[in-house]
DNA sequence: CTGGTTTTGTAATGAACAGTCAATTTGAGG
DNA sequence: CCTCAAATTGACTGTTCATTACAAAACCAG
């Protein structure tokens, strides 16, 4: 290695994460990127190829780094149901804050944006999806074993479930209140 | 009026809605407008002003007339929960079709890739989702009325909670396969 | 048939777009 | 303290973007 990066590659695609996150993936522009990751045009081109190669960066970042906070949010201590009560409040509380307005998660912007036309973004966004899946189907079994949840029912099928109300709540919240949002976490719980 | 127009103005919405729902709002270019409706760049601008408010004609359409297939569907004959679980299916059979692939809910993308930036987008979304509220509202008193769907519980929190699942499947059905989308159907009129 | 108003088609606008390049700087390895 | 591969810089590419200008054409009212 010859002359070293002036900068962390983590915290670019950090920055420009926060440029797609924002705006969504065809409405950021190259500009965009140079301003909120502050490399030059040439850097960054050299360094990640292309704005489609960089958004793929950046969906990776997004399912190693922000999909393990979900995650820990289910691990964390409490009954399971206490837990996704916990990880779907998140969801409100993020959907109606003032700032950053109505991001969403990054996953179901790109899904909504590019499935079906883009292969490479499709594919780390079911990643995301799994991984998030598979937390809430752990928490299930272990409310199962605890008595909590009906441990007849397929742990499975109830993650999914939980897992589509959550991402139900991403579109719903553009548009709904707080308490209407509150009570569909509280009726998502009920049929758990 | 001196000189009649040559092109239906409903059928040119309907022509730009087809390229605004395949692509999203910003990925969708003028040039892709000119072509799927047919009418030259002057005539298009002529009547509709702009990129943006030939888009906000759009969702008025799609809240007009595709919003009123969905209530349709809910208002056809069979219990209340037969009508929501077609609903939901319609919804299913939707994302998992291979042509148009994908396309989902213009209502849905619109929120996503807009909300919080276009109030005016944000508004005919809302009208939208208000409108199958509703109806999923009037759909589940029915069936209280008649007895299969518990009369103790709140119509409208059922009937946003619905809504809720069905906004999900929007979301999955980008990477979930029928089975998973048609098992999470199931949870969801279990939980009614 | 004619006047007046609107629609239409085409060409042109400047801005913004994603991406490239050659020149320059840098610093780790020898 | 060189050498040289890699990183940086900022100007530059050609293209595509949304929108407009303008003249010709069309049609209804009188």
């Amino acid at each position: 290695m010859a002359r070293p990066k002036k900068f962390d590659p983590e915290h670019v695609v950090d920055a420009a994460m926060a440029a797609f996150w924002a705006k969504g993936y065809a409405a950021t522009s190259a500009e965009d990127l140079v301003e909120r990751t502050g490399l030059g045009r040439g850097s960054l081109y050299h360094a990640f190829t292309s704005k489609r190669a960089l958004f793929q960066e950046t969906l990776r970042r997004y399912d190693t780094h922000w999909t393990a906070r979900r995650v820990e949010i289910l691990e964390g201590p409490g009954s399971a149901p206490e837990r996704i009560r916990a990880l779907l409040m998140s969801v409100v509380e993020e959907e109606t804050a003032e700032r950053p307005a109505h991001r969403g998660c990054l996953a179901v912007n790109a899904a909504i944006e590019l499935a079906g036309r883009d292969p490479d973004a499709t594919d780390q966004v079911r990643r995301v999806f799994q991984r998030v899946e598979d937390a809430l189907c752990a928490a299930i079994q272990r409310g199962q074993r605890d008595g909590e949840i009906a441990a007849d029912r397929d742990a499975r099928a109830l993650a999914q479930f939980t897992l589509n109300s959550m991402y139900g709540l991403r579109v719903l919240g553009k548009t709904a209140d707080r308490r209407t949002l509150t009570g569909i976490v509280d009726s998502v719980l009920r049929a758990l």
